[in-house]
RNA sequence: GGGAAGAUACCGAAGCGGUCAAACGGGGCAGACUGUAAAUCUGUUGGCUCAGCCUUCGUAGGUUCGAAUCCUGCUCUUCCCA
């Protein structure tokens, strides 16, 4: 894998750069979409490469190892001709659902030992089977297996939690060193930095995983609990130490609004279940705000669902449809909100990109703050 | 024609003398959602000059200190027998 730092926005840390990897570019800043499962949820390859303009996408450790399974994965010949998405992608260590699964999962210095959502039975994960796993599901760029720490952690848990993550990471590039990639592509690891919300600890997380040299940072154990603002000196805080030459990665982040702060403040990659999920949910993001589609407001506003949007079910669809498929929970009004939203967010970040190139980040982004939180 | 059961808030449906403006479900309205245990979850849903008051449990009366709950007439619905 290969980052080309291109620009820098003046008046602003943000960056313009360009990724190279086996299965083609990435254009930075990035928004890569979730596809926990393997599938980004009702959206279909072709809409994500044609009217999304997806350029990378994600798949999940824990939930591709719990079903269907590293044997099914290994026998399609990895996750990108099982799922037929033949563009970049990346996977998440399972780290995060060491987070999330809270009470069905117990943490030791091995690894963490968790029961299946889907039947309750035990599995244990480690930094070795974490990176074993993402090698059979064959992602681009795969990640350490870390635990995100939660934003309320006290500083000694943070610390603690930090420590381990560190020696983690350690046994990660030990074991990739150990194996090799399954299908003739290279496999980047990039490690996490944690340290909740402490700048020592951040300092700290982002001076010690360079000694790696990895081919891209992220920043993790954001957007959980903690205040947004606080989010956003931790990023400073990070970015001011990560090297300049390499990718960074604000992992699970965000709103709009989060995107363009974090770019502003020097990220290039993020990830979120925001324009899925809350599209499901009947929420969309556009350039002037956010749209409830359930709101009784829309019931008989025929006009399109996004006249600024940039992709087909922008115009071919009036807002009142919309509102109807999402009330009558219509699977097709998740699958138009779920494409909207990704349009957006792509649409978001190949903007802020454009803007970077043209010196012009800076006034854009404060204009466009002030109007992607309104609800409309 | 005879008999039985029943009529409860937007809908369905509990309640069967006081703690009932009335359980629960649906629908409606609104909110949440940040490396996906989420096409999920939460709140609210008679009115008002709102720690109180007013109107409401088919309808008209009655019993009672007190009725959605008991009694009588009426109207309507469903089922059974002719």
């Amino acid at each position: 894998m290969d980052f080309k730092l291109e620009h820098t926005a003046s008046g602003s840390k943000a960056r313009a750069g360009l990724i190279t990897t086996d299965h083609g570019k990435i254009e930075t800043p990035i928004f890569m979409p979730v596809g926990t499962a393997g599938s980004v949820k009702g959206v279909h390859v072709k809409e994500l490469k044609d009217d999304i303009k997806a350029q990378i996408i994600l798949g999940n450790t824990y939930h591709l190892y719990l079903r269907p399974g590293m044997d099914v994965m290994e026998a399609a010949g990895g996750l990108h001709k099982f799922n037929s998405w033949d563009k970049p992608i990346l996977t998440d260590s399972g780290g995060f659902q060491v987070f999330s699964l809270g009470d069905i999962r117990k943490l030791t210095e091995e690894g963490v030992r968790f029961q299946s959502h889907i039947d309750g039975s035990y599995h244990m994960f480690s930094p070795e089977n974490s990176m074993n796993i993402q090698r059979s599901i064959g992602a681009d760029i795969i990640m350490a297996f870390d635990e995100c720490t939660p934003g309320d952690a006290d500083y000694d848990y943070a610390k603690k939690s930090l420590e381990l993550t560190g020696r983690w990471l350690e046994r990660c590039f030990n074991q990739l060193e150990i194996t090799t990639p399954k299908y003739g592509h290279q496999q980047s690891l990039f490690p996490i930095v944690q340290g909740c919300v402490y700048p020592d600890l951040r300092t700290l997380a982002a001076q010690q995983v360079q000694q790696y040299n990895a081919d891209g940072y992220a920043i993790g154990g954001l957007a959980v609990g903690e205040e947004i603002e606080v989010m956003y000196s931790m990023i400073e805080v990070v970015n001011a130490i990560l090297p300049i030459n390499k990718p960074r990665y604000l992992m699970g982040v965000g709103t709009p609004v989060n995107l363009l702060e974090a770019i502003d403040r020097g990220v290039d990659m993020f990830d979120c279940v925001m324009p899925t999920r809350n599209g499901r949910n009947g929420m969309l993001f556009t350039k002037k705000g956010i749209m409830n589609m359930r709101n009784k407001k829309w019931e008989s506003d025929f006009t399109p669902v996004d006249p600024d949007g940039t992709s087909y079910v922008d115009h071919q669809y009036s807002r009142a449809y919309l509102r109807h498929l999402v009330i009558s929970k219509e699977m097709l009004g998740a699958q138009i909100a779920t494409i909207h939203n990704l349009a957006f967010y792509l649409w978001l970040v190949g903007e802020a990109r454009q803007q970077i190139k043209n010196d012009s980040f800076k006034p854009w982004k404060e204009q466009m703050v002030k109007q992607l939180s309104t609800r409309l």
